[in-house]
DNA sequence: AATTAGCCGACTGTTTTAGTAGGTTAAATA
DNA sequence: TATTTAACCTACTAAAACAGTCGGCTAATT
């Protein structure tokens, strides 16, 4: 088992997603920008979550990405599985095969293991996610520089233009 | 976070002294034969081990390695901590910087994940391992075959051959 | 004196991670 | 219609970790 960047930044991604739904195609270049993950690392995460029916793309200008489901339907530990990164914590895939064959001494224990992260993970939602205070706070933080960055490279000054840019 | 071999080694070699507490110290060799593990790896993982002292160890003929604790008194979550394999799912270790030195969208997440994780295995002490019917089974097991080869490398025929060598 | 078994450091092939680079294709817009 | 946007795709890479090997050394027992 393993859990590293790639599958936090899988969550994290489809989180902005979730957050930012209902505007749209979301593009990978403003997921890239707000949560500070490079582009063509993030092309290759969605090219994942695509094939596990997670995401839709809309190509051309104007495009991006939408979640496939409602945020409800979604959990954390599907999209954690899609991008190869399994939560099952045995050697042996849960077949049971360890040692040359047969079940080795703590087997059993990394079962139990795999189905308490399981229950965890697969019991949240980006729905769930959505609705946290801590992740509201950042996603807050995040939109504010996010068009602050905007405003410095289109030169646009006014509180009015800051909101027309929103 | 990652859950290998490595970690899942130092569980098991850990369960096989608890295992055979009460007979002296345990060779490497030992354990190594019963569990399947390279002699050599082994050693590594029982440096850390000894540094961060769950075992004692006994040197020269009839040496090896014992628990330095009582069985209820060492949980799993140490074990795999003492072989560097952290619990910690964050990619910040807990910090809280992950994003350019701010907390990053799913920050909470990671920590509430590395909570249950440790939670659950600093909940489980190598004597609820012991006990556990499915942990003895295989041990029974193993211990069967350890006393076949014995025999077959030494020669001894008889019933009370085998007897003896246990 | 010889054997056992812990102790120690260096070295190795393989896999994964995290990312880069360079290009192609589909759709919207000027 | 030409240009731009942004998805899509393949190949490559440095660095790290994993899992294991090898050779030699030291302490204790027989």
């Amino acid at each position: 088992m393993r859990l590293t960047t790639k599958g936090r930044y899988a969550v994290t991604a489809m989180l902005d997603l979730a957050l930012h739904a209902g505007k749209g195609p979301i593009s990978l270049a403003d997921i890239s920008e707000r949560q500070g993950i490079s582009l063509s690392y993030l092309e290759q995460l969605f090219a994942k979550l695509r094939r596990s029916e997670l995401v839709r793309s809309v190509r051309g200008p104007g495009g991006g990405y939408q979640l496939s489901r409602d945020q409800v339907h979604i959990n954390v530990a599907e999209v954690i599985d899609a991008v190869n990164e399994s939560v099952d914590a045995t050697g042996c895939h849960g077949s049971g095969d360890c040692q040359s064959g047969e079940t080795c001494l703590t087997h059993h224990l990394w079962c139990d293991l795999s189905e308490q992260i399981h229950a965890f993970l697969s019991s949240i939602s980006l729905l769930d996610l959505v609705q946290r205070k801590d992740v509201q706070l950042v996603a807050k933080r995040q939109d504010r520089r996010y068009v602050d960055q905007l405003i410095m490279s289109t030169g646009e000054k006014t509180s009015a233009d800051r909101k027309a840019a929103v």
